[in-house]
DNA sequence: CATGAATGAGACTTCATTCAT
DNA sequence: CATGAATGAAGTCTCATTCAT
C-alpha cells in the first residue's frame, strides 16, 4: 500500500520532469527529489531511467483507457459511438496535458519496445471493432479498421499539439467541429 | 571542401544514431566513429551534442523544403496545388525514412528552440499562403490558415509513422486516397 | 534458544558465502537470505559485517580446538604426541573444508585484530609447550618454539590448500607421509 | 610510451594500496590519486578494480620470475640448483615485501581465476622439471613433482609471512637453515 | 586542421544501516 | 523480537570536453 504509493509518486514526478526537461536532462536524483523519496527507493522500484519511462507509458495508457471507456455503451448510431469515444480521448488529453505531451514525445522513442506498445494498446482495440462495423456498413473509405483508427488518432494528436502550443481555449463547439473533421476525412 | 565533407559525415552519422538509439544513448565518441572522424573534429564543427541535433534539424528541413518546392508553380487550381505540395511532402519522407523519424522524434523536443523552429520553417509558410487563399474562396472549414496547415501536417506525420511501422508498400493510388482524406477533412 | 539458533544460522551462512564469493562481494542482504532471517535480525546479533567475520573466526577456532584436543593426553613419546595433534588438525580441516578455506583466507586479513587472534589462538599455545619440550631434548633445529610451530602450521596450510584445489583423495598413508615430512623438516 | 607509463603508475599505486588497506577498503579514486592520474585514466586502462588486481598479479609473477631465473644455469648438482632457485625466491620476496604480501593475500582470492593463475605460473613450471629429475634419481619422497613444488612453496610462503610479521632480520645463515629444512622435508 | 588520450564533473548504482510496523 | 522498505552516503563508472601532439 505504502509501497504502491511511493511507486506512484515516482512515476508522477518522472512524468512531469521528462515532459518539461526531456529524457536526457532529467537525473534520477531529480526524480527522487520531486517525488519526495530517496534515490534508493527509486532503484527499489525501477531498474533504470528507461524502465521508469516505460512504466509511465503503460500507466498513462491504462489511465487514458479507463477514462475513455468509462460509461461507454455499444448503443446508438455508429456515428454517435464514434463521437463519444473520440470526444473522450480529446477531453482526457485536454484535462491531462502532461500525459498528452509525454504520450506524444515518446510515441516514436526507441525506448518503448514493441512489447510495451502491445501491452499498452490492448484496450484500444475496441476502436478497431467500431471501425470494422463501419466498414461493413460502407460508411468509410476503403482502408483497414486499424489504419482508419491510427489515422484518426494521429490527426487528433497533431491537432492537440498545436492547440496546446497556442494555449487556445477549446470549447464544446470547437471539439464538435474537430470531430466533424475527423469523421469527414474517413467518410466514404 | 574537405571540411564541409567531414561536417556532413558527422550530421549523417548523428541522424542515423539518434534515430536508432535515441538522443540520450548516443555518445560523441559513437558519432565520431560512425562518421570516421576524430572526436576533436566533431568539436571543431559543433559546440555540443545539442547543437548537432539542431543542425541536423535545420539541414533536414532545408533538404525537405528543396525537395517539396522543386518545380512548384503557383498555377492550376488551388486543389491541384494542395495535392502537388502535400504529395511532395509525402514522397520526400517515404524516400527519406531516417529523416522522417528524426523529424517526428524531435518535433516536440525541448532541444529545439523557437528560433530554430522559425529558421527551419520559413519556407513552409508558402503553405499558409495557399490555405489563406482557400479560406478567401470559402473552400475550408473556419479555422486560421496556420491551424489548417498544422492539422494537415500532423495528419500526414501520424499516417506516415504507422505506414513505416507496418512497412506497408505505398503506391500512387494509396497516396491519392490519402490526399483525398486530407482535403475532405478540412473542406467546408 | 531460538535467538541462539538464528545467530548460528547467520554465522553458518556467512561462512559459506564469504568462502565462495569473497568478503567484499557478500552483502548483508545475501547473508540474511541464506540464513532465512530478516536483515534486521542480522543487526540485532552483530554490529557490522566485520563483526560477523570476527565471530565466525572465533567460533571456528573454538570448534577446531575442541576437535584437535579431544582425547589428547600428554603421554607417550613426544614424536607420538606431535603426530597425534597435527593429524587431528589435518583431519579437522579435511572434514571441514569450508572452515579451512575461511581460516586460510582471513588469516592475514586486517579485519582480524591482534586481540581476536589472541583470543582465538589461546588453546593452541599447548603446541608451543610441546615444541619447547622438544627443543629441551635437542630434537629440533635451533629456532624458537613459536617459530617451529608456525613453520609446521603454514606447511600444513599450504599442503591442504592444494590438496583441496586438486580434490585429491587423502588416505591414512598420505597423511602419515605428510606428518613425516613435517617432522623431518624441523628435526635436528 | 606515455600510455604504458600511466598504466604502470596505476598498477604500482594499486599494489601499495591493496596491501596496506585491503581490497575492499581501496577506492578507484584513491588509486587514481596515488598514481597521479585522473579517475577516467584508470578506467581507460582497466575495466574494474578486479581487473587491476589481476593485472598486478600477472605483472608481479612476471617480475618474480625474471628475478628468480636470472643467471640460472642447469648446471651443478640438483641440490645446488634447488638451493639456487629457492634462495632467489626467498630473496626476491625479502627485497619486495609489498609484492610478497600482495602475492600472499590474493593467492587464494576468488578474483584470480584459473586462467589468470595459469598465465602467471607458466614460468614456474621449470621448478617441476627440477623436481621430476630428483624423483628420477630417487632423491625425494614419493609425490608428484607438482605437489613437491607446491609443498616447498607454501612452506616458504608461510615462513616468510611470520618472518615479516615479526620483523626478524634474516641473514645468510638463516636462509641456509631454512633451505635445509625445505630440503629435509621432501628428502627420501 | 585532425586527432584521441586524458580528465573530472556528475551521472548511475549499491548496500550498510535504520526504524516504523 | 523480527522484519524489510526506505534511505543516502559513498562507491563505480561514463562521457562531454579539452589540449598537447
Amino acid at each position: 500500500m505504502y509501497f504502491i504509493l511511493k511507486r506512484e509518486q515516482i512515476l508522477k514526478a518522472g512524468l512531469k520532469l521528462f515532459v518539461t526537461q526531456g529524457l536526457h536532462a532529467v537525473t534520477i536524483a531529480q526524480i527522487a527529489a520531486e517525488a519526495n523519496v530517496g534515490i534508493g527507493t527509486v532503484y527499489r522500484n525501477f531498474n533504470s531511467k528507461e524502465e521508469i519511462v516505460q512504466q509511465i507509458w503503460i500507466r498513462q495508457k491504462a489511465s487514458e483507457s479507463a477514462y475513455v471507456f468509462k460509461n461507454y455503451k455499444k448503443q446508438g448510431s455508429l456515428h454517435d459511438q464514434f463521437n463519444f469515444l473520440w470526444e473522450r480521448v480529446i477531453r482526457y488529453f485536454l484535462e491531462h496535458p502532461l500525459e498528452f505531451q509525454f504520450s506524444y514525445q515518446f510515441a516514436a522513442s526507441p525506448i518503448l519496445t514493441k512489447e510495451i506498445h502491445e501491452i499498452a494498446m490492448t484496450d484500444f482495440l475496441k476502436f478497431d471493432e467500431l471501425y470494422a462495423l463501419g466498414l461493413d456498413q460502407n460508411l468509410f473509405k476503403p482502408l483497414t479498421a486499424r489504419r482508419l483508427r491510427l489515422f484518426t488518432f494521429s490527426t487528433i494528436n497533431g491537432w492537440l499539439l498545436w492547440a496546446m502550443d497556442e494555449k487556445m481555449d477549446i470549447d464544446d463547439a470547437t471539439i464538435a467541429l474537430f470531430l466533424q473533421m475527423c469523421w469527414d476525412s474517413i467518410s466514404a
